[in-house]
DNA sequence: ATTTTAATTGGTTATTTTGCCAAATAACCA
DNA sequence: TGGTTATTTGGCAAAATAACCAATTAAAAT
C-alpha cells in the first residue's frame, strides 16, 4: 500500500466514521428526506443540544452535509446523492440476517426507507 | 424515535463501524476483487498478524464477509454486494472535495475504482 | 440597548476502540 | 509423534470518541 492509496483510504474512512454513529446515522436519514434545523433533531434525539450540534459538525467536516442560515435556525442539507441507495441496502441486508432471530427489524426497515434521487452519473 | 427504529439504526450503525477503519476498509476494497486469505492482507497492511485476525473478525461479525477455509488457510469474501457501488461514490465524492487542496486523491481514486456486480433488485 | 432563542465551542470525564504481545488452536508435514 | 505454518484469542496500555455542563456567539424581538 504506497502513500497515495493511504491518503485516499484516510480520506474515505473519514466519510464512513461520520457515518458510523447512531445519532449521526438518524441524522442523516432524517436530512435523506429533506432538509431539518438543529433544533428539529434535539428534539427528537432527546439528547442535549451541544451533542447534537457536535454530531452535525462531524457530519459537516466529512462533507456529507451542507449548511443554510436562516434567520435564528440553521438549516441542514444531505449533500452526498449515493447514500440512501446505500443506506436502503444495507437496511435490506440487516433485516435478512436478522430475520432469523426476530421479526421487528424486518418490519421497521420497509417503514424507515427513504427515495433515491435520480442517478447523476 | 422509537425502540424498532433505535434497533434497526443500531444494526445498520453497527455495519458502518465495521466499515470505518482504513485497514478494514482497504481490506474490504480489495475483497471487492476478489477472495484473499489473511497472510496476504498482513502481507500488505504491515500489521501484526493478531490485529489484521481482529480487523477481519470485526468484518465477519458485522456480516460484511464469509469465511472458507482451505486447508490451512482461511479466505475471507466479500458479503455485501451493494458495497462497491457505494465505495466508489465515495471515492469520486473525496476526490471532488480534495479536488481544490491536492491532485493525488483524485489519481488514486481513478486507480482504485473497482467493478460492481449486477444488480440483483 | 437588553433579552431571548438557536446554535456552536471548550473542557472534563467516561467509554470504546485499537494494536501489540504472548498463548492457544488447528491443519498439514516429516 | 512432534514440528511447522496459518490463524485466532486473551489481556493490557494507549489513543480516539462521546456526552454533558458551562461559556460564548449571533440574530431577532422587545
Amino acid at each position: 500500500m504506497n502513500d497515495e492509496q493511504k491518503v485516499l483510504i484516510e480520506a474515505k474512512t473519514e466519510v464512513l466514521k461520520a457515518l458510523a454513529h447512531p445519532t449521526r446515522l438518524y441524522i442523516i436519514e432524517e436530512l435523506a428526506r429533506g432538509e431539518q434545523c438543529v433544533c428539529k433533531f434535539v428534539e427528537a434525539i432527546k439528547a442535549d443540544f451541544s451533542t447534537v450540534s457536535k454530531h452535525l459538525a462531524v457530519l459537516k467536516n466529512a462533507g456529507l452535509v451542507d449548511i443554510e442560515k436562516r434567520g435564528q435556525l440553521v438549516f441542514y442539507q444531505l449533500r452526498m446523492q449515493c447514500l440512501p441507495a446505500f443506506l436502503n441496502c444495507i437496511g435490506k441486508e440487516v433485516a435478512e440476517n436478522a430475520a432469523s432471530r426476530s421479526k421487528i427489524i424486518n418490519r421497521q426497515h420497509s417503514r424507515s426507507r427513504v427515495n433515491e434521487p435520480m442517478e447523476a452519473s
